[in-house]
DNA sequence: CGATAATATTTCGAAGTCGAACTATCCGAC
DNA sequence: GTCGGATAGTTCGACTTCGAAATATTATCG
């Protein structure tokens, strides 16, 4: 969105920076996903996928929690997991609220065909900035995203 | 997506890097639509009349390469706009296949009731960072966006 | 002129996304 | 022990999003 808005200075600086974060992770996703680095999955499913295998089984939750997304998506994306055979779902004996998602055979498998790919696109993509622009940008990121109630 | 991948240390650093501009951009989106600046307007919605708000009438396709977004989904966004009075849809007479959107009056007022207060958010969630952050991290963001086939 | 290619938009199907309302279960206080 | 509040997931409705196929229209080439 290259805006008009006429405001004060700090204002235009801060539109431009944003227009250009928003931008700049729309379209290297969009490209990613060109390069059909993970395959028939979309990303969210990849995400949960990618989490399991990393981190082991988890409660639903702790998925949500994890990508960062409500718990209603969860129960979709993983409903969709789980139809494809790449999750399975196993309810607490203990808290019979909490669901525990288990990666199957075919969902690491499905990982570790997939993840290699996607990490070497990720480095081609990222090699345009030097190693020192990649530690800037991550810093500045990581700032900016926890926002202020962190301070 | 803290991801315990064990690759080269360019690989790790990468990852890394991307977690944090995914997770930025995700987690200011985030607090943004928490903060309710966008009225009843979803994002898109809003990305679109602030468009055309500041650079006047256009196809339908112009706006889709503005925002960044499908053409299908533009059809369906329009579709939204238009049945809440905020857009009016004009087919071209010379060439018939393309179709103008313009703002209504509802529409440029919406933007106008909007703005300033998203603005505002927007300037105190950039806040953290300093002006010359700020800059750095604009720029950064300008060349990852553009990717390597601008070079 | 007429067939064919290109362009602008729509339709369709599948998945993602959220918030709100709901169900089931557990936990704590009385 | 049971009632009321917290917690984990699900369901529902509306919107977004994409890609592929379809439609309508215009442009081009022989």
């Amino acid at each position: 969105m290259p805006t008009h808005f006429t405001g004060s200075r700090a204002e235009m600086r801060t539109l431009d920076t944003f227009i250009k974060l928003t931008r700049c992770t729309n379209s290297l996703l969009a490209r990613l996903a060109e390069r059909n680095t993970i395959g028939d999955l979309t990303y969210s499913q990849f995400a949960v996928l990618e989490a399991l295998y990393h981190l082991g089984s988890m409660t639903q939750g702790e998925v949500g929690s994890k990508i960062l997304k409500s718990t209603s998506n969860i129960t979709t994306v993983i409903d969709n997991l789980e139809r494809a055979g790449l999750v399975r779902r196993e309810r607490d004996a203990q808290d019979r609220r909490v669901i525990h998602i288990h990666l199957t055979e075919a969902g690491s498998g499905k990982v570790e065909a997939v993840l290699p790919g996607h990490v070497a696109a990720l480095v081609d993509e990222f090699s345009i900035l030097s190693t020192g622009e990649q530690q800037t940008l991550g810093e500045l990121c990581k700032k900016l995203g926890k926002g202020r109630e962190s301070e």
